[in-house]
DNA sequence: AAATTAAGGTGAACAGTGTTTACTTTGTGA
DNA sequence: TCACAAAGTAAACACTGTTCACCTTAATTT
C-alpha cells in the first residue's frame, strides 16, 4: 500500500497500451487478423516490434482484447433493445436484426471471434467461463427473451428456452456469416435481384420466431 | 490433332498433381489452411518447394481446389437422401441433418470455403457462375425440396422458395459453425449437460421446417 | 538423327511474418 | 545516491509464400 490505485506508472502504461489497441483496431477492422503485422503496429505508433511484446504476450492476446471489446459493444446495443418496452414479438425481431447489423458493420471482429480458437481442439477446456464472457452475456440475453415468451404464451409451452436460444442463436449466426462472407448477399449473383438486406433479416428473423410460436391463430 | 486427348505426358502430370493433392488433403484435414506450407507439402512428395508452382499457380490455387472436392462430397451425400421416396418431413430433416453431419467432419474445409474470399471485397463480382459451383447446386437441392413442400401443402403457400431456401441455408450454415468452432456445442461449458449432438441437429431442423409449416393441423 | 523447343525440377534469394534474446536506457522507490 | 525493475531496441531465429535463373530431361520439328 504505498501509492494510490492508480500509480503515474500504472497510468502511463494503461495509456500507451490503448495506444497500441486503437492503432491496432484501425487496421484490424479494415483488414483482419492477417493484415495486422506487429511490425506495422509498431512503426504506426513509432516503437520498435519487439516494444510491443512489454504490454501483450503474443499477437493472439491483443487480438482477443479486440475482440472482446467488439462484443461489448455488441451486448450494449442488444441489452438497449431487450430492455424496451415495445410488443414482444417486434422486441425480438429487433433484437435479432440488431445483432445481425451490429455483426456485420465490423465483419472481421465478428469472424474472428468464432473462427479464432483452433477447430479441432480437444473436447475439454474449451471456453473457460463462458457465462462471464461477453458472448455469453450476449447468449443470456437471448435465453431471457425467449423464457419471456413462453411465460406469456407467445411461444409453445414445451421449448426449452436454453435450448431453443442455442438454436436461435445458430441461426442468428449462420446469417450474420452468410452476409460477412458473401457480400452479395442475399443475392447469390450479383445480377440476381432480390429482397433487401435490412428485409431478409426481418424476413429470417420471422421464419425463427415462427418455429417457436404456439400455432393457435 | 497428333496424338490422343490423353497423351502420357498429360497423364503423367495429372498423377503427380493428384499425388500433391492427397498429401495436401491430409495435412490439410487435419491442421487446417495455415497448418498447411508448401515447403511439409514437398518434403512430404519428396520435391523441390518451387516445383509444387509447376502444378499449382498458388496455395490459394491449390486449396481452391480440396474445398471444391469436399463440396463435392457434401453435394453427393446430400443428394442421395434428398432422392429418397421416404415422407417429405422425414426427408427434410435427413437432408439438414447430413449436410451439417458431413460439413463437421470435415470442419477446415467447411469453414475455409466460406471464410477464403476477402471479407470487404467489393460488391461487384464475387462468386462468378455460383449457379455451377459445387456450392450452389447444394443450394439448388435445398430449394427445390421446398418447392415440394410448397406444392404439397405442407408449407404455407406464400412462402417463395428462393427466399426461404437462403433462410434455411444460412440456419443450417450456423448451426454447423457453431459445432465447427465450439467444440462442445450444443453444451456451451465442458460441464454443462444438454441434448447430445445428433439431437440437437434434429432440433435445429425440427424448429427451422416449423417455421415453414403450414400451422392448420 | 540432329536440332530446337518446351516442360519439369531445383537452390537460392526476396520480402514478409511472429517471437525471443541480449543489451541499453530510463524511471522509480528505498 | 544506489539499486532494481521496467521500457525500449537491434539483431537474430525460424518460419511463411513466391519468384528467378539455371539445369536437365522429355517431346517436337526440321
Amino acid at each position: 500500500m504505498t501509492a494510490s490505485v492508480s500509480s503515474p506508472a500504472e497510468r502511463r502504461r494503461n495509456k500507451i497500451r490503448a495506444r497500441i489497441l486503437t492503432a491496432a483496431e484501425r487496421v484490424f477492422a479494415r483488414e483482419g487478423a492477417d493484415g495486422l503485422s506487429i511490425r506495422r503496429l509498431a512503426e504506426n505508433i513509432d516503437y520498435s516490434p519487439a516494444a510491443i511484446y512489454k504490454y501483450f504476450k503474443s499477437k493472439d492476446e491483443l487480438v482477443d482484447e479486440l475482440k472482446e471489446s467488439f462484443f461489448e459493444l455488441l451486448l450494449e446495443n442488444v441489452h438497449r433493445i431487450a430492455d424496451r418496452s415495445t410488443p414482444f414479438a417486434e422486441r425480438a425481431r429487433d433484437c435479432v436484426a440488431t445483432y445481425v447489423q451490429i455483426a456485420t458493420e465490423k465483419p472481421y471482429h465478428y469472424a474472428a471471434a468464432f473462427t479464432g480458437q483452433a477447430l479441432t481442439s480437444g473436447p475439454v477446456d474449451s471456453e473457460p467461463g463462458f457465462e462471464n464472457s461477453k458472448k455469453g452475456q450476449a447468449f443470456y440475453v437471448l435465453r431471457s427473451m425467449i423464457e419471456e415468451g413462453v411465460s406469456t404464451g407467445v411461444f409453445r409451452k414445451d421449448v426449452d428456452p436454453a435450448l431453443a436460444a442455442k438454436s436461435l442463436w445458430a441461426s442468428m449466426h449462420g446469417l450474420t456469416m452468410m452476409i460477412v462472407h458473401i457480400p452479395t448477399f442475399p443475392a447469390l449473383n450479383p445480377a440476381q435481384n432480390t429482397l433487401s438486406r435490412q428485409d431478409f433479416i426481418l424476413f429470417h428473423a420471422d421464419q425463427m420466431i415462427r418455429g417457436l410460436e404456439a400455432n393457435d391463430g
